[in-house]
DNA sequence: ACCTGAACACCGTTCAAGT
DNA sequence: ACCTGAACACCGTTCAAGT
């Protein structure tokens, strides 16, 4: 039932993807759909939450909150850059808010914990690398300048994985609403 | 002409913006508009480049490209979070083309420059941070988990103007290829 | 140069009714 | 529980014609 509304997305894009043209592949009237789901809006939610249970959550007891915090952000980017229909949606809807979404902020949240970080800046700091993947997925593989070729996937991908680390940097130097002088570790290569 | 579109996006949101009800408002039949602009995207496009005149471009011979970079951010942020109804035309288009949007690019890549940021990496440093300013202003004002109420607009731009701040230590302290171990500036305060 | 009438090919959604 | 027929209130856009 959701998996035509997933093979949709993934040919024709966002504007491909009507309940008159699902009802179309499914060999049935438009109205058809109302049975299974309440609105377009409900189904486009149902699929976004979807993708993120292919985000793989790292074990619990992992020795580096920090790399493993990277790993995450850089799964989900990988996830996201995979299905890049799907991308312009959860900018429109600002984030998804399934279940899934919801477990991935309690991780995100253990994990900056785990990295000394106070509550206070956890919320901030989770609030900047959603904002920062999804973004960063939002604009992989097209140009930002007219005069700029299209980008490669390699160089959208070391960009990502640059300011990434640079956000991370950040977020650990600031842990405890106080500024050691890189008590733990400098970002060095 | 243009200036009606403006406002019904202010008003109504990009969903009430169609071209219908925006030939109702100037009394008018609906294809009349296409004597005076071509497509819904190109009058869409004109708007979002307008937009960008409002942000104020620094002076040439500024002292110190990087805060004179803060500072450019900030006011697009600033401009962006003002009419937050356009900010999801700019993500789905990925960013304006206009003549606007090409100046400011090149205003920032002569800060960059200046900054002694190497031409190769001001072109990541660029797409870094417009993509960061773009996304952050998708996200000001709505909580990005179910579980976290509104965000207060100080807080989003505090949020902002932190991850901002990380963002440009990233780019300074990487500047011409190599790792010097914080020559330039180290973020304090 | 700018507008209109009429039309085309679409949308999402609802209501009543059938099995 | 699931589907259909018919309809409602919309879209963006084009074509021919008027002034």
């Amino acid at each position: 039932v959701l998996v035509a509304a997933r093979e949709m997305l993934a040919e024709g894009g966002i504007e491909a993807m009507t309940m008159r043209a699902l009802a179309r592949r499914l060999d049935v009237a438009p109205n058809a759909l109302y049975s299974h789901v309440a609105n377009k809006t409900d189904l486009l939610d149902a699929l976004l939450d979807d993708l993120l249970a292919a985000v793989p959550v790292p074990e619990p007891g992992s020795r580096d909150p920090i790399a493993a915090l990277a790993d995450l952000m850089t799964a989900t980017y990988a996830v996201l850059t995979a299905h890049p229909n799907l991308v312009p949606l959860y900018l429109a809807r600002q984030g998804a808010r399934g279940p899934h979404a919801v477990q991935l902020g309690a991780v995100m949240d253990a994990l900056l914990s785990g990295a000394g970080v106070s509550p206070v800046n956890a919320t901030e700091a989770r609030r900047v690398l959603i904002v920062h993947t999804i973004g960063f997925a939002a604009f992989a593989g097209a140009p930002t300048e007219p005069d700029t070729r299209p980008l490669s996937f390699d160089s959208s991908q070391r960009t990502f994985d640059r300011s990434l680390r640079w956000l991370l940097a950040g977020i650990t130097q600031t842990a405890g609403d106080i500024e050691p002088n890189q008590q733990s570790r400098r970002p060095q290569e």
